[in-house]
DNA sequence: TCACGCATGTAGCAAGTGCTACAGGAAGCC
DNA sequence: GGCTTCCTGTAGCACTTGCTACATGCGTGA
């Protein structure tokens, strides 16, 4: 595996464990065993490594929600992906997708750019899944877009917080499509 | 008027126009006439410098939401709601409430504190143009909060693009509820 | 008049930022 | 052996950060 590779991976783990918006290049040489000097050498500049584990954390997040087995209706696709968007590894990169979208609010590169190519990679996911339990392909990608903006609404609001009070939004939101849908029919 | 409030709406301002994330003392206080000497002078540190800001934008972003008329229906509501949200003003306010739920997202303070409190204020004010809209005062919270949650996700993952893809899914929204109101009934 | 407290300007500190200049070790090729 | 190319350590630069020490003007009350 070559050494710039290595490197993204375990600066992912460390950007995933400690937070995007105070990165900084010396803590994290550190816990690599490498130094600032390095990660320079090997990226080119801060922004070049953020764009990177930006993609690493998007891939990772995006191969567990390919594995995901297909759901009986559309109701249940909203819970089970809910039950995989707040599985640990997978909250980890939804957190960092939230922080990186934050920073990237007044347009600041490389955030802007990288949360465009996660965010419809993550959505282009979600709407497969959609599809795959059963939702007609025209309405998968607007309501995979529905359901996205929904649960980081979620996260974002209530980050501290104990599960209970989040599981009702999305209970409310997987009722009120389900409902929504077979009154369509 | 307060010196130290002259100051806090300065600051808003400031914040509102550049970002919370990267706020520092020196360009803020030289916008404002004045020196990072005198801001800490006046606050004391930056993070209770921070948390009146917030809590100033907090206030700004209530009482153009209570000014709110009634709304026909729920899907009118999610609508209305929408139009407020969007409304130059308060998207600002809301999207630093954004930056500063991404910044407390690992707990980080005054950050988490100050959004626990903004969240609240800002979903009751949702929940009770609810309830003037004709939704039962036990329905109205928990709406408030689906509501509120996909409105800062869509902000969240559309941060640059013109609004029709948000309204889109904002739509969705109304409909999907307008239809789920009038099938539990 | 004098003293006191509020407000403010000047200068600076210690720490941390991304990044660079320079030198050298190690490995492969001629 | 010499030469080049990849990699890495040391040291440092120029700058920004929040915050502080110190002195000074100001108005007010005794």
């Amino acid at each position: 595996m070559n050494k710039r590779d290595e490197l993204t991976e375990a600066a992912t783990d460390y950007a995933l464990a400690h937070g995007l918006i105070g990165l900084s290049l010396r803590p994290l040489a550190a816990e690599l065993g490498t130094s600032d000097r390095m990660l320079i050498y090997h990226f080119g500049s801060k922004d070049e490594l953020v764009a990177a584990v930006l993609e690493a954390s998007n891939d990772r997040s995006k191969a567990v929600i390919h594995a995901m087995q297909p759901s009986a209706s559309l109701r249940a696709a909203v819970l089970d992906l809910w039950a995989t968007y707040t599985e640990g590894q997978v909250q980890r990169c939804q957190r960092m997708y939230v922080e990186a979208a934050a920073l990237g609010l007044f347009g600041r590169e490389p955030y802007a750019t990288s949360i465009r190519a996660s965010n419809a990679v993550w959505m282009a996911a979600m709407a497969t899944h959609l599809e795959r339990s059963g939702v007609a392909a025209a309405d998968a990608p607007r309501l995979a877009g529905l359901i996205d903006a929904t649960f980081n609404g979620v996260l974002l609001d209530r980050p501290l917080d104990d599960e209970a009070e989040s599981r009702q939004i999305v209970e409310d939101l997987a009722t009120a499509l389900g409902r929504s849908q077979r009154g369509s029919e």
